[in-house]
Order: structure tokens, then sequence, then C-alpha cells
RNA sequence: GGUCGCGUAGCUCAGCUGGAUAGAGCACCUGCCUUCUAAGCAGGCGGUCCUAGGUUCGAAUCCUAGCGCGAUCACCA
């Protein structure tokens, strides 16, 4: 467990003295923050030391007080509560650390990249319809995790799995080919993903009708969804172009192709980049490789219909497919070949992390297991990074009910509210036309990233679109604000940023937010640990908020003193390259005005 | 039904590797812009931390059971 600065040192003391007294305490010294209703930084716990000095919690840390204050010259006072001992560190001390932070670049971030290699997996789509609000959760956050990661030290890379073939894409096809017109993006004014999907809902209205016409003429609702046209055409040209079918390969490049025009649209947008693509179409052909040697192996079993699975009875699961009757591979499938193409690809590899709604929990429990069983030792080094669906007052979004929230429609939606909370408060004098859309698409997409991204991943989360998401309270424009109000002070200083440390008297506020500033790296090593963006946010949250308490209370370039007035400056200014750092972890950028 | 996850203020969420009187934001009410940006600050209102047991000096946090909500258990992806 990482550990601040300060609880290092005490630690060290306080271990000194209880050796001194012949105790050796084998557990963690439990430190924590000192409550705000109480005078010190840092707060011993005294409670579980109590039986191994053989006095009571109060006797402990009076003890304790006493001979740390009489033998470490940092420390200024203490105070006993009950069994705390909370403990009040020097302006000398505070006043150093700062010169410490400072002479620090990109303070809390590792010095180089010296921890393994970690995969990390996001955004898989479909490639047959566009990308939606719960895309942009998940981009967003395994985005993210791999930006914690790299700032915590490890190598990293960003990948996608695309699910570019299959049934799905083929009934957009069988759509577009129906509708006759051979039309492209450009003839209907749309863009590809949104063209593609257009006509995967044109496939689904076809569908419907002819099931409907053949249940009027007393055909069962089996046998009508069998039988449509539609869906005959559809599963035809899916085994043509498992047959390598030439005209209908070429039209799945082309529909595919439109698609990623239109992805990578928004992923610019979304400011979410990949190292590295990965296709089913180049994966499951592995999977399917592999499943086989499984069989062969005696891992897995065929049926008499040929189709081949997996029993897993003895992990308390059921018997998994793995390969159709007909041959074909299921989702199952491509999922074996990918894990094990990627590995293969990247030797060093030392562990993966799958960014998938929770919804496929178990999906990813039994990939794992079936990984194992085929004798990979780095299954174990695979990991399901679940996180909840965001959910919409009407409930679960769903495509072809139309309840969805597309992703360029919510992104431009956050920028023009933006903008018109921007231009209502009319602080924008003199900026270009050009400078404020970037303010104004800085501001949304921020808001729009920070919301998504506070919430713990793994919880369930609501989407209001009748509500636009707030710009004040606990959101990213507060913080952004925040930053902007820095810059405009700094750019007003133009004086020395040295002080003496010997001559800094801190303000209560001041001292909060030198102890909120030597988190950072905790936090940050805490994120990493957890893959929880949210821990960044939430500590940005509150670094932003005692800096505000401390603009609003202490004056910063107003004071006599030329010392503390660099001190200040220097407080600030380190303040505002963690809040930027720290958004920035969250793919959020801060303005210089606003 | 089995398995997994969640349940904290009117709403959205922190806190969960056990520690002090459970914290924020939104909403509602009061103050503060001739002083470094009021997207701010200060204060007020608001809680059976789902329920019941258990472990502990100490439980929102850990354990057990129950209730509620959700997901999942396909020759769909």
């Amino acid at each position: 467990m990482t550990r601040t600065p300060l609880e290092s040192l005490l630690d060290q003391s306080v271990r000194a003295l209880l050796t001194e007294k012949g105790i050796n305490f084998g557990g963690e010294l439990p430190f924590q923050r000192t409550r705000k209703e109480f005078q010190g930084e840092v707060t011993l716990v005294t409670f579980p030391l109590a039986k191994p000095m053989g006095v009571s919690p109060e006797q402990a840390a009076e003890t304790l007080g006493k001979a740390l204050l009489e033998t470490n010259g940092l420390i200024a006072g203490y105070n006993v509560v009950k069994g705390f001992l909370n403990i009040e560190m020097s302006n000398r001390y505070w006043a150093d650390q700062m010169a410490n932070m400072a002479s620090i670049l990109d303070y809390g971030k590792a010095t180089s990249k010296d921890k393994p290699l970690v995969m990390v997996e996001y955004s898989s789509p479909n490639t047959n319809k566009p990308l939606h609000l719960g895309h942009l959760r998940n981009n967003f956050l395994g985005w993210s995790v791999a930006e914690i990661l790299a700032f915590a030290g490890h190598k990293t890379k960003k990948v996608q799995i695309i699910n570019d073939r299959g049934i799905h894409i083929c009934k957009s096809m069988q759509a577009w080919i129906a509708d006759g017109r051979e039309l492209s993006p450009e003839d209907l004014g749309m863009k590809g993903d949104k063209f593609v999907g257009h006509f995967y809902v044109e496939f689904d209205k076809a569908f419907k009708r002819e099931v409907a016409d053949l249940m009027a003429k007393g055909i069962s609702e089996e046998k009508a969804k069998e039988d449509s046209p539609s869906m005959v055409a559809a599963r035809d040209i899916l085994i043509k172009w498992e047959s390598e079918d030439k005209d209908i390969r070429a039209l799945w490049s082309k529909m595919n192709s439109w698609v990623y025009e239109g992805f990578s649209k928004t992923y610019k947008r979304m400011e979410v980049d990949f190292d590295r693509n990965y296709y089913e179409s180049e994966t499951y052909l592995i999977g399917k490789e592999k499943v086989l040697d499984g069989l062969s192996r005696g891992i897995f079993y065929q049926q008499e219909d040929g189709s081949i699975w997996v029993d897993l009875e003895t992990y308390g699961m059921d018997q998994k497919l793995l390969l159709r009757s007909d041959g074909t591979a299921v989702y199952m499938t491509q999922d074996i070949g990918t894990a094990i193409l990627r590995f293969e690809d990247n030797p060093s590899l030392a562990y993966q992390i799958y960014t998938v709604g929770n919804e496929q929990d178990y999906h990813f429990k039994v990939l794992f297991i079936i990984l194992e069983l085929l004798g990979y030792s780095w299954a174990k080094d695979c990991y399901h990074l679940s996180y909840g669906m965001v959910d919409l007052p009407s409930g679960k979004m769903k495509s072809r009910e139309g309840t969805v929230v597309d992703a360029d429609d919510l992104m431009e939606d956050m920028v023009t509210t933006a903008q018109e909370k921007t231009e209502e408060l009319g602080k924008l004098e003199g900026m270009s036309a050009e400078e404020k859309s970037e303010l104004f698409e800085l501001i949304g997409l921020g808001a729009l990233k920070y919301f998504l991204l506070k919430v713990d991943p793994k919880k369930r989360m609501l989407f209001d679109p009748e509500e636009s998401i707030d710009l004040q309270g606990n959101t990213a424009p507060f913080i952004q604000y925040s930053h902007a109000r820095i810059k405009s002070i700094l750019k007003r200083y133009e004086g020395a940023k040295d002080f003496d440390s010997s001559k800094i008297s801190l303000e209560e506020s001041e001292r909060q937010l030198l102890v909120e500033l030597s988190y950072f790296p905790v936090v940050v090593d805490e994120a990493a640990t957890a893959y929880s963006p949210a821990l960044v946010a939430n500590y940005i949250y509150g670094l932003v908020k005692g800096f505000n308490q401390f603009y609003q209370q202490v004056p910063i370039l107003k004071d006599g003193n030329g010392d503390t007035v660099a001190f200040r400056i220097t407080l600030i200014e380190k303040v505002a390259e963690v809040v930027k750092n720290g958004m920035g972890l969250l793919g959020i950028s801060v303005p210089e005005r606003m």
C-alpha cells in the first residue's frame, strides 16, 4: 500500500519508538487523514497499539505523541482524542514538502515505464450500427484505465476487437441489396455508420412485415421467422461470406469501410484511440482451429450432430457450445482465437483487461476457464473489467425499440449546452471564433466524460436525456473553471518563485490544500490497482474544492511578504498541474481561460 | 430456480483493505461580486447507511440469513 511521505516518515518514527520499548508491531500502522474538525494533518489510530503497549488507547496516544514531539523536530504538536493521536506538522515541514513537490515535473507520474505491459481492450463495436451511450461509458472507462496504468509506470497497449463478421452485418448487406439503388452514404447525406445502421433497421422492418404476412397465412411464428425471405437471403449471404464468395466479400468490405469511416469520426470527437485493432474476421479461424485441437486432445467433446462442447460441470457451470453443428463459429470461438493471438503478438504481455459490460460476466468466466483448460498459463492473467449498464429512465437501451442514445447526438447536445451556458456568462471577450468553439467542445465533452467516469465502474448508472448534465458542483466544468482561475492568477504574476521555507506561515486552508496535494500519488496508485478512474475524478474534485476555499479566504498576490506570495504561487501552480494531469487521465482537457 | 452484482439524504453519488459526531453535488432556503474569474465561497434544511442476527474495544464497511432491484444461465453477439 502506498503511503504519503508524511505517513512513511511517521511510520518510521513510531516504529523506532516501539522498538525502544521492546515492542514489535507486526501489522501496518493505521494512519489516516485527520478529520477536519480536529487539529492536525495525520492521525494515528492507537487502538491496535494499546494491547501490545499494555496501556489504554488514550495513554498509548499520549505516550507516543509526547515522544514524537520530543524526537522529531518537524512535529509542531499533537492532541489526543480517545484512541486517536492527531499529529500537527510544522510550517517548515509543509513548506519543504511544497518545495519537494515543486521540484518534480509531472508530480505523481511514474518516472519510467518499468512496470509490465498491459493490454486494455475497450469499445468492441459491431459493425452494423452506430456507437451509443453505452459505448461512451465503455470507451471512456477503458481509455482512462489505460492512461492511468501508463501514468503509474506500465507499458500499455490499447486495443479493440471489431465484430466485423456474422449475421448482423449480413442483415445490413441484405437490406442494401434489396434496396437495389446501390446507394452510398453520400447519396443519403449520412455518416457511414449511420448509413449502415439505417439498412440494419430497414432489414428489421422488412423482416417483421414478412413474418406478419406469413403468419396471416396461418404459418406458425417460428416457421415464419425461419422462412422470411429477407432472413433466408441474409443467411445465404453469411454462407457465401464464409465460402469467400468474391462479390459478397467485396460488398462486405465496402460496407465495413463505411462503418469505419463513421466510427473514426466518432472516436476522434471522443478523443479515444487504439494502438491496434483486432478483427473477428481474422481471429475466428484461429479459434476454430484451437477448438478442434482441444477436441482431439480430449478437452472438449463432440455431439452426434457434430457440434463441439465443453463440459464445465466440475466448475459448477453448464455445458457450453464452442462450434456449431455446421462447423461455424460462435462468439466464444472467436474470443478464444483473439486471446491467443494477442498473447502470441506480445510475448511480454503481463496481463490483459477486457472492458466489457457486466451482462457478460458469465461469458468471461467461461472464456478464462476454457483458456486454462487449453493449457495457456496466461489464462489467469486475463481480467474482465466489468462495468454496469447505463440505464435510461425508461429502462434499458434497446436498439430495436429506438430507445438508444446515439453517441454523436449526445456529444453534440453537450457541446451546444456548454456553448449556451458559456455565452450566457459572457466572459469570452476577445476570443476568436475558433478558440471559442474549441472551448465549448472541451467543456461539453469534459462534462460528459466526467459524468460517466466519476461513478464507480461496477455500478449501474442512470442517464436522463430530458435533464441535461449538470455544469455545477461535482462536474468537469467546475474543475475546468477552477483551473482557468489559477491560470488567470499565474498570468498576472511575474516575480520570483523561490521562497524561504523558514519564513512560511500557513493559513489553515493553505495547509489543507498541501495535505490534499500530498495524496495525489497515492490516489494514482490506488486507481491503477482498482482500475477505477472514479477515484481520480473524486480526488480532483476534492482538491479543487480545497483550492476554491483557499482562494476565497486567502489573498494570493496581495500579501505583503514576498516569500509568502512566491510560496502561494508555487502552490497553486502545482495544483493546476495536478488538476491538468489528473483530468488528463480521464481524457478531459482543462482550459487556460473560460 | 442456480450464479453474480447492487441497495447510503427527495434525486445523483462518495465513503466499503473495520475507527472519531456517515460526507459531497443537485434541488430548496439565507448571506457574500468598487478587492486575484460568483461555472465560486460561507451557512441552513435533509439519514432506521434495505431488514434481522453475528464477529469486534469499535460495523455503512466483515460474516450469515432474508427482502428489493438488475444481469446472466442460447447452435444470439
